[in-house]
This record gives C-alpha cells, sequence and structure tokens, in this order.
DNA sequence: CTATATACATCGGAAACCGATATAACGAAA
DNA sequence: TTTCGTTATATCGGTTTCCGATGTATATAG
C-alpha cells in the first residue's frame, strides 16, 4: 500500500466509531458488534491490543473507569483519523462500484 | 475480527479489481495507482505474495503470457469475493456516514 | 554505452489479527 | 451455597499480510 492515508483495519474503525462517548474495552466488544449488525465480533486480543496501540497514537486516551471498569474516549486526532478513513472508504467504494459494475452483470 | 465475510485488503481488492481483463504482474502495478488516482502503490512484495496466495484461493489464474510477461485473470470466485468486498466497504462507508455525521459538527 | 523502465521473484522484519488461556468479580438460578 | 454464565481485563503464540530492500534480467531511450 504505502501511502498518504494508510488504511485502518475494520476492528480500529469499529472501535473509533464506538467511542462517541466514552465507553469501557467491554463496552466497545459489544457496542462493534451492535454498529455492525453482529458481523464484525472483535477478538479479546485484537481489542486490547488495539486499545494499547490507539493510546500511543493518540488517538484514544483514558477517562477514568467506575469499579474494575477502565473507560477510554476519542481524542481530536482520533476523530480526525477516521473521518480520513472513512473519505478513503468513500473512495473506495465509488471506485468498486464503477468498476464492477461494468463486469458482466 | 472473524465473520462471515471476512475483509479484504486494500491490496487484494485492487488486484481484483484491475483484472477485469487480463493483466500480468506488473500492469497490475500500473493499474491499481491508475484506478486509485496515484494514492495505493503496490510494493513488489505485496504484489507477488498476493498473487501467489490468489491463485491458491482460486481467485485469480494464469492467463498465459507473452514473452516473459505472466498474465493473470479473475475466476467467478474472485468476482464473487470482490463483490461482497463491495458490499462490505458500503456498510462500512454507510455506518461511518452514520455516526461520523452525529459529532460536533 | 549507460541509465531508466519493465518484469519477476525472494527475503526478513514489522504490524495486526485470532483463539486460547488466565484471572477475577458479579448476579442469578438451582 | 455452590455453581454457572456474564462481565471484564490481559497476555501469549501462531498466522497472515504488508513493506522495503535486494537480486536478476531484458528492453529502450538518450
Amino acid at each position: 500500500m504505502a501511502e498518504s492515508s494508510s488504511a485502518l483495519t475494520e476492528a480500529v474503525f469499529y472501535i473509533l466509531l464506538s467511542l462517541g462517548q466514552p465507553l469501557h474495552g467491554y463496552g466497545i466488544m459489544q457496542r462493534t458488534e451492535e454498529l455492525s449488525g453482529g458481523r464484525v465480533k472483535l477478538a479479546a486480543g485484537t481489542l486490547y491490543g488495539a486499545l494499547t496501540t490507539l493510546q500511543d497514537k493518540g488517538w484514544i486516551e483514558p477517562a477514568g473507569g467506575e469499579g474494575r471498569r477502565k473507560s477510554y474516549r476519542i481524542t481530536p486526532d482520533g476523530r480526525a483519523a477516521a473521518r480520513a478513513e472513512l473519505a478513503r472508504l468513500r473512495e473506495l467504494t465509488h471506485n468498486g462500484e464503477t468498476i464492477i459494475g461494468g463486469w458482466t452483470e
């Protein structure tokens, strides 16, 4: 790939989408499954690994936590990354529609 | 992720889109860059690795080759995979628009 | 003749995902 | 009250995929 707006993985995109409001890890799992209509189920390893990576990137940050839960919130950089990804997805979808639309039918 | 329609990488999606007509490896590189408006540039390792993987999956197949070029064509399974990916992209784009559209603004 | 573009291929390293495993607290049912 | 399912976080090893570098070779343009 190697380009300006590098692709986000589906897991990361849904994690960011899930954090419109502060939410804890397990809640992100559930919200992702809900948002995707049950299609995307984050594995524990994927989620908690990504939470660390995303904090290192500054796209999410801790937002306190009640009891044993650890909540996170999305940062401005995180929102920017999600918007950039949406733009990439739109372009990709558009290209796919144009080209695949011209196949046999 | 772990789901019914597993995500294709951008590299693989563009390789499939490039093969509307039989084309050789290097041509796929160029066509991908062209189709993506210069944004996606396939690294050699990515391309030739993916060509092997995609043949193993039965999504592309050899289509002869003039001289030192090796051409490939997409198979019906390959087309199905591209269409499934397009559906996934549409859903993802739609979800992204809905949710991100509700942010700050 | 030499540099650039074409063309294929492999290698090692880095990400990212997954499933399994571990730990632990909670609430409900038996 | 004990046991089971859910909530909740975390780590580990293995697999896949990508990337950039490197290698080889031919063709073409300057």
